[in-house]
DNA sequence: AATTCGGGGGT
DNA sequence: ACCCCAGAATT
C-alpha cells in the first residue's frame, strides 16, 4: 500500500473526534484553522466553541467591535490572529457577500491565513488537492524520508513542501492532509513515538537508521529578552482605575492594561512617576503599596516579564482622558487583557483589597 | 533570511 | 530548562 493510503487507513482508525470535522463550512473551518496555528488542539477547542457560539456566521463575526473579538480571544495569545480574523470576516461578509474565497490561490489572499491554512481550507472544504505542511507533517515526513534538512530554513521549507505535494492523495485531499497531521499528533509525536506499533515502521527511513529521535532538525533557538514591568493599579475613593490601550508594534498590540512604567531594572523611576501622576491624579495624597514585594515572572516565546504591581490608593478622583480610561473596577473584566494582567485582576478583586 | 508575535502543556 | 503546538506577517 502507497504512504498516502497507508495514513488514511491509519487515521480512520485513530481520529479523536473534534467538532470541526463534523462540517465543511468554510466559515467553520477557517475559524478553527486560524484558532489552531500555533495552538494544541486541547487549548483551542474552548475558543472554537465561544467563537462559533457567539458568531454564528461571518457576518455576526464582521459586525462585533474589534475590542468583542480580542475579549473572547483573551488568552489565546498571538493577537494579531485575532485582529486578522475580525479584518478578514469584514471584507468576507461586506465585499463577498459572505461568501468564502474557494481556491488555495484565493484563500492565501486573506489576511491571517498563509500557505497552511490556505491549503488546509482549500482541501478539506473545496477538495482541492493541495497539502498541508504544519509542524506534525515536518516531523512525519523528516522522520520517514530520513530527511535533516533544517525545517526552519528556507531550503526545508521548499524541500518539505515539494515533497509533500508527490505524496499528496489526489483523490481524497482532505481526508489525507488531516490523516498526516493527526498521523504527527498522536503516532510520530516529537517525544516517544510509537514505533513499535507504527503502520510505517517498515520503510521508515528514520527508523532504520535509528535517528528518530533526533529528526526534525530544527534551527536554532533565540534568546529570550528580559523586560522590567511595572505597572501602576490606581484605586480612587469612587472605586475607578485606569485602563490603556496598547498602540503600536509589540506584544499584546489592542489589549488594554493598567499604566505601565517599563525599565532597564527593577523599580519605579521617580521621576517618570511624578510625571504620569500629574497626568492622572488631581492629589498629591495617595499611598502606594506593592501588590507583592516578589516580582512576577511571566513567560512569554522570546520574552521574560518581570513584573510588579503597585497599588496606588487615592482619596480623591482620577483624570481620566483619550488613551487613558477611568474605568469602574465593576467594569473592568469587560477589557480584552493579557493573561499576566486577567491573573492578577483575578487575584486582587477576589481578595478584595480595593 | 531572520525576527517577532502568547500561552499552555509535556518531558 | 527546553521543546512544541493544525503558522503568518514583518523586518
Amino acid at each position: 500500500m502507497i504512504f498516502s493510503k497507508k495514513l488514511i487507513s491509519w487515521y480512520l482508525q485513530n481520529k479523536r473526534s473534534m467538532p470541526w470535522r463534523e462540517t465543511k463550512n468554510p466559515y467553520h473551518i477557517w475559524l478553527s484553522e486560524i484558532i489552531l496555528q500555533q495552538t494544541r488542539v486541547a487549548q483551542g477547542l474552548p475558543y472554537y466553541m465561544s467563537f462559533t457560539t457567539t458568531f454564528p456566521t461571518v457576518f455576526d463575526l464582521a459586525n462585533a467591535s474589534e475590542e468583542e473579538v480580542l475579549k473572547l480571544w483573551q488568552g489565546l495569545g498571538y493577537y494579531s490572529r485575532a485582529r486578522n480574523l475580525h479584518a478578514t470576516a469584514k471584507y468576507v461578509a461586506n465585499d463577498l457577500k459572505g461568501i468564502f474565497p474557494a481556491t488555495y490561490k484565493d484563500l492565501l489572499q486573506l489576511k491571517g491565513v498563509g500557505d497552511y491554512t490556505a491549503s488546509a481550507i482549500a482541501s478539506i472544504c473545496y477538495n482541492e488537492a493541495v497539502p498541508v505542511v504544519d509542524g506534525n507533517v515536518y516531523r512525519v515526513l523528516s522522520r520517514y524520508f530520513g530527511i535533516d534538512t533544517p525545517i526552519n530554513s528556507t531550503k526545508g521549507i521548499s524541500e518539505f513542501k515539494k515533497l509533500a505535494i508527490t505524496l499528496m492523495d489526489h483523490d481524497e485531499p482532505a481526508e489525507y492532509n488531516q490523516a498526516i497531521m493527526e498521523f504527527g499528533a498522536l503516532q510520530c509525536k516529537p517525544k516517544s513515538p510509537y514505533c513499535i506499533v507504527c503502520p510505517l515502521q517498515d520503510s521508515c527511513e528514520a527508523l532504520k537508521k535509528g535517528n528518530v529521535p533526533s529528526l526534525p532538525v530544527k534551527l536554532k533557538k533565540l534568546k529570550v529578552k528580559k523586560r522590567y514591568f511595572n505597572y501602576l493599579v490606581f484605586s480612587s475613593s469612587d472605586q475607578e482605575t485606569i485602563l490603556q490601550q496598547r498602540v503600536g508594534n509589540g506584544i499584546w498590540k489592542g489589549l488594554y492594561e493598567f499604566p505601565l512604567i517599563e525599565g532597564e531594572v527593577v523599580g519605579v523611576d521617580e521621576i517618570v512617576l511624578n510625571d504620569i501622576f500629574q497626568k492622572i491624579v488631581n492629589t498629591k495624597e495617595y499611598e502606594i503599596i506593592p501588590y507583592k514585594e516578589e516580582l512576577i515572572v511571566h513567560k512569554l516565546s522570546h520574552q521574560h516579564l518581570y513584573t510588579k504591581f503597585y497599588i496606588v490608593k487615592l482619596n480623591d478622583s482620577l483624570n481620566g482622558s483619550e488613551d487613558q480610561k477611568k474605568v469602574n473596577f465593576k467594569d473592568i473584566h469587560s477589557y480584552p487583557v493579557p493573561i499576566l494582567l486577567s491573573n492578577f485582576i483575578e487575584a486582587f478583586f477576589k481578595k478584595d483589597l480595593v
